[in-house]
RNA sequence: CGCGGGGUGGAGCAGCUCGGUAGCUCGCCAGGCUCAUAACCUGGAGGUCGUAGGUUCAAAUCCUUCCCCCGCUACCA
């Protein structure tokens, strides 16, 4: 049995559609790194789904007029369709209002609840006066006591920095309606975060191999760890799974409790779409199994801190002792890997504001690749990182096109013209510059490896396309186009190899293209995997149906693996059609345009 | 002293853990080639690596001072 690894995609929030900062934090990344792995022959399962549940949700439904559900089944439909296009490999992209979800946020509750770690407190909330809803923290503004700056918010003054609560505020407001909060005491339950501090620091400072942002900013907050609010006065969430509150509308569990127990969840669900209900317990009970999370920067605590806590609490491991549940002994994140932040022609994505791509709307212009290929390569992997429509279209015309689509076109044109398919040559017969270019490519394969096994893809994609480069530098040098019929025969096929292996190590980057490639060398025994679409019956509520994408990604030994091969046979290929495009120049203005005209920049 | 990140040729970045000729992509200049999507290849100009000091035979890299940018406990990723 190969090597398992979990990996765990952080939950797009289903409040509209999502634009490619998302992307370009978690979807990409994990990608490209599940089908490194696969590819590498890593026993792979990678989940995720939307996050459905939560108070901006509940309050956008009410402002559109429509019910939560009808507004989440909306967004849920369409990231559906944007990772799909993005041609995201999940083994599994589901929701957190399926049955299924419900039950094991409930079973993680209950005996979390069961060892100690949730109790119950009485807290001062704010509420909207009129309706009584509930107002949440960054809902209200008034005057900083402190500085006297207006408006500074419930939680936090932007003037000087000070942390607030609502009740600090000097005339508070709430922002929807401009009228005086009503504060009033409200029973919730708490996670005991100081009683699992102790567990969580020894396990975070075990931690060696996380990148020392995230473990230095993890260990730093846990320093002024205070017990955390798990449920919410909403009437949208899950329900709390205990006598008494099980009937209470207006009070269900806060969205980030459920939202990160999806991880496991989805797991579930999948094993038992799988037909065999206790399949997960092999990637979540296995010590052996890893477990790499993928984030933006925004969402570090909730996985390195809050997460955690749930796991260790519901294995019993924090001062309170306890058992674990009938989930068993739940493996905690191996990496917590985090992006940075995508920023917008200088300005921060705000869809509030229109400034914004949304994937759906670059997808439709552009081709999925040139996407996937500008986050690889200059995306937030270190630095919070500026999207330019000028760098988009210059790094897809001069690297994609210029570099790469160019050595394949005009590899295969030679190739074509001359024979009209790739002939077999005697190996031992090449010539030094021939074999060096060969080894050379060889030799990257465990470079680019290690690279992105350490979460450094874009280094290994610079590495990758310095072969291009020394590729095409190659055909400059032996010059096949001036040569004899034995000669050009031996350059082209080292030519042909090296497109096709140079090929193989981009195809997690740009899958769709190097699926495209493949077939232009004639190679039909091998596919490049990707996604689908299904509609699933909920396995809890025959009458619920849903949209979720999950894969084969085995191809029956069709995918494509990880190693220097040499293409044998004397395939015939077709007149070699242009694989990538260009794009026009003239878009960098249009889209600029675009933007002034909503007056953004 | 709240915490953290960053300041490297015109632009965007790598290098800093483990000190030793400053590297990559784009742009610019010159040349080459013509198989290819005016693509590709070669060479060149251009940097006192934010500031001031220290350690050292040697510092972008280690230590200290100061200056400037940017995030930060909110479901805006």
């Amino acid at each position: 049995m190969s090597k398992k690894v979990l990996i765990l995609v952080a939950w797009p929030y289903a409040n509209g559609p999502r634009h490619i900062g998302h992307v370009a934090g978690f979807g990409v990344p994990s990608d490209i790194y599940a089908r490194y792995m696969r590819m590498a022959g890593y026993n792979v399962l990678m989940v995720s789904g939307t996050d459905e549940h939560g108070t901006p949700i509940a309050m956008q439904a009410e402002k559109d007029d429509i019910s939560p559900q009808v507004l989440v089944d909306k967004y849920n439909k369409q990231i559906v369709e944007d990772l799909y296009n993005l041609g995201l490999s999940y083994d599994l992209f589901t929701r957190t209002t399926t049955g299924n979800h419900t039950k094991v946020v409930q079973n993680v509750f209950l005996q979390l609840y069961k060892n100690g770690y949730i109790y119950k407190d009485t807290m001062s909330q704010a509420k909207e006066a009129g309706t009584g809803k509930t107002l949440p923290d960054r809902y209200i503004e008034g005057t900083c006591p402190k500085c006297g700056y207006f408006p500074a918010r419930g939680d936090q003054c932007d003037n000087c920095g000070s942390q607030l609560d609502p009740t600090d505020l000097i005339n508070p407001v709430s922002k929807n309606t401009g009228k005086s909060p009503i504060f009033a005491d409200s029973v919730h339950f708490f996670l005991d975060l100081p009683a699992l501090k102790e567990a969580l620091t020894k396990w975070l400072k075990s931690r060696k191999n996380w990148r020392p942002n995230v473990l230095k900013y993890s260990l730093n907050i846990i320093n002024d760890t205070k017990p955390r609010a798990i449920t919410r006065d909403i009437d949208w969430g899950i329900t709390i799974p205990l006598p008494n509150w099980r009937d209470e509308s207006n009070k269900k569990l806060y969205v980030w409790f459920d939202a990160v127990v999806g991880y496991l969840s989805a797991c579930i669900e999948w094993a038992r779409r799988k037909g065999d209900a206790e399949l997960w317990r092999q990637y979540w009970n296995d010590k052996n199994c890893q477990s790499d999370y993928f984030m933006g920067k925004d969402n570090i605590a909730f996985h390195s801190q809050i997460w955690p806590s749930q796991l260790l609490g519901y294995r019993g491991l924090g001062s309170k002792g306890g058992q674990t549940g009938a989930y068993g002994d739940l493996n905690l994140p191996t990496e917590v890997v985090s992006s940075e932040f995508l920023t917008m022609e200088g300005k921060k994505f705000t869809s509030s504001q229109g400034i914004v791509i949304y994937v759906k709307d670059i997808l439709a212009k552009y081709p999925v690749d040139a996407l996937r290929y500008y986050i690889a390569a200059a995306g937030p992997e270190n630095n919070d990182t500026d999207f330019t429509w000028e760098s988009f279209v210059q790094r897809n015309n001069s690297e994609l096109v210029g570099s790469w689509g160019n050595l394949v076109n005009r590899t295969l044109n030679m190739v074509y013209k001359r024979f009209s398919q790739i002939s077999q040559i005697d190996m031992s017969q090449l010539e030094r510059n021939d074999t060096k270019l060969l080894s050379k490519i060889e030799s990257v394969f465990p470079e680019v490896a290690n690279l992105i096994e350490s979460h450094k893809q874009q280094a290994g994609l610079s590495k990758i396309m310095k072969l291009v480069n020394d590729t095409n530098a190659y055909i400059t040098a032996t010059e096949p186009f001036k040569q004899d019929d034995f000669r050009a025969r031996q350059i082209l096929w080292v030519c042909i190899q090296a497109i096709y292996n140079i090929n193989t190590m981009l195809a997690p980057y740009i899958p769709h293209s190097a699926q495209k490639v493949l077939l232009s060398l004639g190679v039909t025994n091998q596919k490049i995997p990707m996604p689908q679409i299904e509609t699933v019956i909920d396995l809890d509520n025959s009458n619920r149906q849903y949209p979720i994408i999950t894969g084969d990604y085995k191809l029956n030994d069709m995918a494509i693996k990880w190693q220097m091969t040499y293409l044998r046979g004397n395939s015939k290929i077709a007149k070699p059609e242009p694989i990538f495009q260009k794009i026009d120049p003239k878009i960098i203005e249009q889209e600029l345009n675009g933007l002034i005209n909503k007056k953004i920049i």
